[in-house]
DNA sequence: CGTTATCTTGACGTACATCAAATGTCGTGG
DNA sequence: CCACGACATTTGATGTACGTCAAGATAACG
């Protein structure tokens, strides 16, 4: 079924570069190196299995704002997040952007159904990613059951969250949508409480808007207002600090309320 | 969303053969009577291994209105949808709800990570659903893994859809959203053109306003607009009329004009 | 340090929400 | 078949949260 199921598969690319050796090191070892074995796909994958990954994996560096992934371009590759963070984005006709999610270290990036990817990723920051060539990854999958189990789980999470999104984006109103930004940030979910609890935040204010729906002002408003009530503080503009994740959570509507 | 996106990525299988047999009374057979083996995970299985499905599998009615997933408890089933509509939605703690897609016939719901549901479920008419046992299920995904590889693609589709939602939720007029709505309905997606499509919406006025993040009156408001301009006509609250696709997806900001 | 991009703050506009009432739909029983 | 009631939908009048436009303030950068 894996192998029939395997799309209209454009040639290797040419481009494939080598696997940059490091003299040294123990082992050219992307995943195993990469250290983000533990949150990645490799969590699957036994010991002794994983040269097989190493020999997919080819690392690359993505400098800040360049696009790697463009929506509707044929599905060539996977992507494994090992540092730094990706927007991953969907655009209208006219411009108007919407960002769908935040891809930091051990993300796993271009699962897609059909021959082309849907939607468009660039590089916030500066960014290190493993990439993996399709037919070779399908082939793994059809190899590895258990790498595909997790990748099943993987796509769960991102479903489940997809859905938490929507309810942000169609009832939430500005303020509880930052709330729930920066709780969001703030992985894993904080007890409710006075705590101190610093955050950065590597996006511009214009990355958060298209996220949440809202307008770059609005955006800016709303977090001095927050910094106004005393549930946060700013220190410099990607600089966040939470001062009382009980009241943001009240705020997000949070439901669990931890 | 739900039930709107293509399942049919892949080429059918040349040796899938019709269901077999009904010999005077209907077998108990959940997945090869239910008449939506072609389009759920059904699909993935073997002829000869479709008697482990069946035995896994209960079939149920479930009345209009009733709540058969509960966001928050414990996941012990999956569902597949045979016919009928459900609505899924995720509520705030004031009650303010999003409906995060409509699931018809041929979908697959439960999928979850965590050991309890991200999202309730809700007839909308009448329906007719199998239930798997998760633990059942589970073993099934690891002796069948060309199973769990559908699954995965199901969830690939999912996603995929979940972010053009966002982008509808995000950036979209209540114009374009209704308009999008209609043609996402309307599938498989209609040719560009002055075709004569005939629609029926088995939801509520408040279903598609919760869906599109409007309010009731929004929507009434911007159906009867575009039932001026021309685009659809109404005949009865839940029967539309598509009469210019072609100028309904240049609203709804399809980048492909197909 | 100037130069430029980003962020913040302010004044004002608008798309959609809210509140309210009229109209339509549909099931039920006379 | 029609009358009635309950509810869904449409239509209208008004409010408001957020967007837009515009100008400063702050941070980033060579």
């Amino acid at each position: 079924m894996a192998g029939t199921y395997q799309l209209n598969q454009h040639p290797a690319r040419p481009t494939a570069r080598p696997i940059p050796i490091v003299l040294g090191l123990p082992v050219p070892e992307p995943c195993g190196s990469c250290g983000v074995r533990h949150m990645s796909l490799c969590h699957a994958v036994e010991d002794k299995d994983l040269a097989r990954l190493v020999d997919l994996a080819t690392t690359d560096t993505i400098r800040p704002g360049r696009v790697f992934i463009q929506e509707h371009d044929p599905a060539i590759e996977f992507f494994n997040v090992t540092s730094g963070t990706a927007r991953l984005f969907k655009l209208l006709p006219d411009g108007r952007r919407q960002i769908t999610g935040f891809a930091g270290p051990g993300h796993f990036l271009g699962l897609a159904v059909g021959p082309s990817y849907s939607f468009s990723a660039e590089a916030v920051d500066d960014m290190k990613v493993c990439r993996f060539p399709r037919p070779k990854m399908v082939r793994l999958l059809h190899d590895f059951p258990a790498v595909e189990h997790r990748l099943l789980e993987v796509a769960a999470g991102e479903l489940a969250a997809a859905q938490e999104q929507m309810l942000l984006l169609g009832r939430k109103t500005a303020r509880e949508r930052v709330a729930s930004f920066l709780l969001a940030r703030a992985a894993p979910p904080i007890p409710c409480g006075p705590t101190e609890t610093r955050l950065h935040l590597p996006m511009s204010r214009s990355d958060i808007a298209d996220y949440l729906g809202l307008t770059i002002e609005t955006v800016s408003r709303t977090l001095t207002r927050l910094k106004a009530d005393r549930l946060i503080e700013l220190h410099g503009p990607s600089e966040v600090e939470l001062l009382d994740t009980c009241q943001l959570n009240a705020i997000a509507g949070a439901e669990f309320a931890v």
